[in-house]
RNA sequence: GCCCUUGUAGCUCAGCGGUAGAGCACUCCCUUGGUAAGGGAGAGGUCCCGGGUUCAAGUCCCGGCGAGGGCACCA
């Protein structure tokens, strides 16, 4: 006699056991058709599952996120279907959820092509179609194994063998398709509508790369087609501002084959990140930052020393020289010891911060290569503080205070935070850990941050605070970390002497802002669509004569602005303004001064910004305080209009 | 590093066994035109590199390198 309570506080009592599907009829047809599975008691089942005690009961339709989850996992079933009738030898191997849809990793001897991603897409229709009822079945595992042994899924019986023979298990039938998942799934394909197959792309076994790869066939799936479209556009609008091509358009940077993942900067690009690195650096002056600069290579012996040589040889380029062989420098924190090294250092020289741009080479593997977002040189904006462990949580709040001032100045609002603590292989002692632990997480909570906690993922050196950024499309970029180290001033023999006048090893905290300029940039490119605010555009202001007999005003304006600082182009080539005014803004230049007879009489200027926007006509002073103010404000102002 | 796809003019791309193409950009000429493309002419290519098949190879095959999408990796 199960009492089943439903969300609003409604409570139902039925004489027998009872199916979310029965729930559902007794509520209503239209909800009974909606219905995908149940939540009960907080845990997710199918609609024709029986339930016999009492419980909490939700009905979960294609509007809860997890009736989403339902339809993306079901549709993963449904590829299976489809695969296994048009090629019967394929075999399955795994096809759960992922973000925006599913994907299935298949083994087959032949290579999926496009085309038969198109035909396999087709037969999924075809299936949809018939508005099958899909079935399950809760049979125990060692039935569940002769099942998919008689049908050749060896994957299938792998997975298996990993579960105890008499734990049940669920089969869920597509017709003459069989399929082993904890469910729920929906009940009928009809609900399986708006979806798209994406790409094909290879993926190891188990995620292991020791294992053979599988073809992995991705799929986005929605409640609806509006959503599936507004996904598709949302793709549109990112491969848009794909840096690369932005990059390329705005000639910022290219690469080439003789350098691969090394970034070859044009002078467009080189104006920007020469901003990026002076603005950090007065931010670091203001800060009480010493810049320093270290050697590009370096004898293997001090990356022995550091222990980096032991675990990172493969991935540093090296070079050799009379029976020496260096290093190229992958990181700057071995050489900082070095400088704080130098000189006998007091507890009163603490904290003690170095800053440097210095390039650094890693010998990425080659498919991890992606634009400015990972290449194999590199600049961070790296700093190293020697400190007690008592100054931990003052240098970590003050760092904070400067990941959310730069974020800021760029127009990033939305900020995540994630705490990483001991792993199982790590170096120090409890007390350490527990210290420094405590003293990151003192730092966020006296700043009244939200953070999530990600225990066991912290480096074996010490725990990290690592901050990420959102950009106007959504997408979370990892950028800023700061990491306490107890090992590296230990291994290499750094010290000071403290008040008792004995030696004591100083903590490092490794810590950088926006990662690599680089990528940081490559960020910002796509976050601003090439359209930089004034203060990093490369090119301010473009000076357009209408005709020849303002080349000579325009000139003169142009050089009015540049002794004042601004960076300004001049065209008076022999075309059309509205050829010229295309051009440049296409080239996203944020201002654009129009020069004709007009003009020249009145001894004003004509203003029209990259949006479009005319401006009309002003004396140079009143467009100067304009263009100032928009300098001035730095990125802010795309903190309202990206939201 | 692994799997798939891919490499043709400065850029975007077509051509896929039989004398290398288009649009834009570039050069020259005409045009001096007021807020997103004025007109005409011309120049421009070891078809990524190295082998092979063929009477004949950007085109088919093999190997390298690069790029793209994933996977694995990311101090």
């Amino acid at each position: 006699m199960p009492v089943i309570t439903l969300p609003d506080g409604n409570k139902k009592e039925y004489k027998q056991s009872v199916t979310i599907k029965e729930i559902a009829e007794g509520i209503g047809p239209g909800l009974a058709k909606a219905a995908l599975a149940g939540k009960v008691n907080g845990k997710l089942i199918d609609t024709c599952i029986p339930i016999d005690c009492d419980s909490n009961v939700q009905i979960i339709t294609c509007k809860d996120s997890e009736g989403l989850d339902i339809i993306r996992h079901s549709f993963a079933h449904l590829i299976g279907h489809a695969v296994k009738q048009l090629y019967p030898t394929a075999k399955m191997a795994i096809g759960p959820v992922i973000s925006n849809g599913f994907y299935y990793d298949i083994s087959y001897d032949e290579n999926f092509t496009l085309d038969e991603l198109n035909k396999i897409e087709a037969r999924m229709k075809e299936l949809i179609n018939k508005d099958y009822d899909v079935k399950v079945k809760i049979v125990t595992a060692k039935e569940a194994l002769d099942v998919f042994q008689k049908r050749g899924e060896e994957y299938k019986v792998e997975i298996i063998s990993g579960i105890k023979e008499d734990e049940l298990v669920k089969l869920y039938l597509h017709e003459e398709y069989v399929d082993m998942c904890r469910g729920p799934h929906v009940p009928n394909t009809r609900h399986l509508r708006s979806f798209k197959l994406m790409k094909i792309a290879g993926a190891y076994w188990r995620g292991d790369s020791e294992n053979e790869m599988l073809q992995r066939i991705y799929g986005t799936a929605w409640s609806n087609n509006k959503d599936l479209n507004s996904h598709l556009k949302r793709i549109e609008e990112a491969e848009k501002r794909d840096h690369r091509k932005i990059g390329k358009n705005l000639s910022l940077y290219h690469m080439q084959e003789e350098a691969p993942g090394m970034v070859f900067w044009h002078p467009k690009g080189w104006t920007i990140y020469q901003i990026l690195e002076q603005y950090i650096r007065k931010i670091l002056q203001e800060n009480d930052y010493k810049e320093i600069r270290t050697p590009q290579a370096v004898d293997r012996t001090l990356w022995e020393r550091s222990g980096h040589w032991d675990k990172f040889k493969d991935d540093m380029f090296t070079t050799n020289s009379e029976n020496r062989e260096y290093a190229i420098k992958p990181m700057n924190c071995p050489c900082h010891v070095q400088v704080f090294n130098q000189g006998l250092k007091s507890y009163k020289d603490l904290p003690l911060r170095f800053a440097e741009f210095g390039s650094c080479h890693r010998n990425e593997p080659s498919g991890a290569l992606h634009g400015l977002m990972r290449v194999r040189n590199f600049v961070q904006d790296d700093a190293h503080i020697f400190c007690t462990e008592s100054q931990i949580q003052d240098e970590v709040s003050n760092f904070i205070d400067l990941v959310f001032e730069v974020y800021r100045a760029f127009g990033f609002q939305q900020i995540q935070i994630k705490l990483s603590t001991r792993p199982k292989k790590r170096v120090g002692s409890d007390e350490i850990w527990d210290k420094s632990e405590k003293a990151l997480e003192d730092a966020l909570r006296a700043m009244n941050l939200d953070w999530e906690l990600l225990p066991g993922e912290g480096a074996f050196y010490g725990p990290k605070i690592e901050f990420s950024l959102k950009d106007c499309l959504d997408r979370v970029w990892q950028c800023g970390t700061i990491q306490v180290d107890f090992s590296m001033p230990k291994r290499l023999n750094a010290s000071f002497v403290d008040e008792d006048n004995q030696k004591r090893v100083p903590v490092m905290l490794h810590r950088a802002i926006l990662g690599s300029f680089e990528r940081f940039l490559g960020i910002l490119i796509e976050h601003y669509e090439g359209k930089f605010p004034t203060w990093l555009a490369p090119t301010q202001v473009v000076i357009l004569g209408i005709t020849d007999r303002a080349s000579g005003y325009c000139t003169k304006i142009s050089k009015h602005l540049k002794d004042l600082g601004y960076r300004v182009e001049v065209d008076i080539r022999n075309e059309k303004i509205g050829f010229k005014i295309r051009e440049h803004t296409l080239q996203r230049i944020p201002y654009q001064i129009i020069i004709g007879d007009k003009e020249i009489e009145r001894s004003e200027i004509s203003i029209r910004t990259r949006d479009g926007k005319d401006l009309g006509s002003m004396k140079i002073n009143k467009f100067i305080n304009l263009l100032q103010d928009s300098i001035d404000q730095k990125g802010t102002e795309f903190i309202v209009s990206m939201t």
